[in-house]
DNA sequence: ACAAAAGTGTTAGGCCTACACCCATGA
DNA sequence: TCATGGGTGTAGGCCTAACACTTTTGT
């Protein structure tokens, strides 16, 4: 048994961080999940996560994990709910900072952790250790919530993509379906994507565009008060 | 000194909250500041905040912090971000689980706290304790985001209110002005208000038409997918 | 040949915005 | 009597939503 040292004049939780892995496959969204090898839930799926270092914000925390599972270094990586059962874990009392982050799947490669890592879409999700499946479900409705309002889809995107792409990418994250000339409408009228190449003239109707999201012009709009809406 | 007896393997932060609570006058918004009687920054102003006990989960030690200063038992309380910045309490490492509540002004009795608080207009505020003063504008932020898509402004209403009223709110939290007549159009439009009282037949025009939010027409409404929007 | 994918434009209706006058009250 | 606060309606422009056909390619 290991000597606990770290002593105070006042119980204190232990502080994780959670982090929810957002990646688009080009037809459903997916995410990211770790099969535990130890107990608790040894066996079950969960959210990769880990224990607050004292020398970490929360933030640097989750980045950390979702490198360690994704070698990825510069995401979107955003906090959005501390879960705080008092009975979340039975180990000892763990409050949870939750965060989600969002990927190009292009981009991941194998973690470096011995665990077990899979990609599943949100409509075939496993049972989930602790309350895991809670936060998973508040992470989409946050990015349901987020998408409509700011331009975070792109990130799950390769640089380049194409109209259907981005239509296909909405679609899922938001569970409806757009009428395609009005979306491209409503997208280019945006003024925040540009032209990635010259169309080749001979193209035929069957290639579709290809278009990059233009973060500096979105930047600028934003500043005179344009506010994105889906 | 007394005896440190809570011992753990790792090292674990503590935990509180920290509660932005957020008045109207029929003015400016007002934010509750209680002066610390301790140290570190003894004296300065400080939002009310508190230790994380380990049976009550976040929202509730919120809600206990909130009772505390204003006697109010129902009211909201939202969790709005966890900050976690390694040097934000010189005592040892604590993180803060930041919410923000709406209450009446006519409804806030004292607290029964020893420490002086007080209510001040956003922008009169002091110099603040800690990270208090990032607490406050990201809690002013998310406040400004809640109201264009949630009614919450109602929770900082008297129950029974008048358009002017109404109108001066959402401008003192949005910071713009609305033109009057599309004001009521916009508002009237939305269903959600209901009159208070039928408008005597001899009501001079100098007495404004009185209202109540209408939260069962709210909630009928957005299950049918309406959206609000400001 | 047929199904599936992608490009393209128009119209009608609703919503938003801008705007002016009247009445009652209190100073 | 003058300033202030409050109630009320309309017209134009913009955005949204609904909608069909053509081309190309793969099967």
């Amino acid at each position: 048994m290991e000597e606990k040292k770290y002593c105070y004049r006042y119980p204190h939780p232990a502080v994780t961080t959670d982090c929810v892995i957002f990646g688009f496959d080009g037809v459903s969204i997916k995410v990211l999940l770790v099969q535990r090898g130890i107990d608790p839930h040894k066996g079950k799926w969960a959210l990769p996560g880990g224990f607050l270092k004292m020398d970490e914000t929360a933030e640097e925390c989750a980045r950390r994990e979702l490198c360690e599972e994704t070698r990825l270094q510069s995401t979107t990586v955003e906090q959005f709910h501390t879960f705080t059962s008092v009975d979340r874990d039975p180990r000892e009392r763990v409050i949870t900072i939750a965060h989600y982050a969002l990927v190009r799947l292009s981009e991941v490669r194998g973690g470096d952790d011995a665990a077990k890592a899979e990609w599943f879409s949100l409509d075939e999700i496993p049972c989930l250790a602790f309350d895991h499946d809670r936060i998973l479900r508040m992470a989409t409705a946050r990015l349901k919530e987020r998408i409509c309002f700011e331009p975070i889809g792109f990130e799950l995107l390769p640089e380049i993509f194409t109209m259907p792409e981005l239509q296909n990418l909405y679609e899922a994250i938001l569970e409806v379906k757009f009428d395609r000339r009005n979306f491209y409408n409503k997208m280019l009228k945006l003024g925040i994507l540009t032209e990635a190449e010259e169309r080749p003239k001979n193209a035929s109707r069957r290639i579709p565009c290809k278009y990059r999201f233009n973060a500096a012009k979105y930047k600028e709009l934003k500043q005179k008060g344009f506010r994105l809406e889906f």
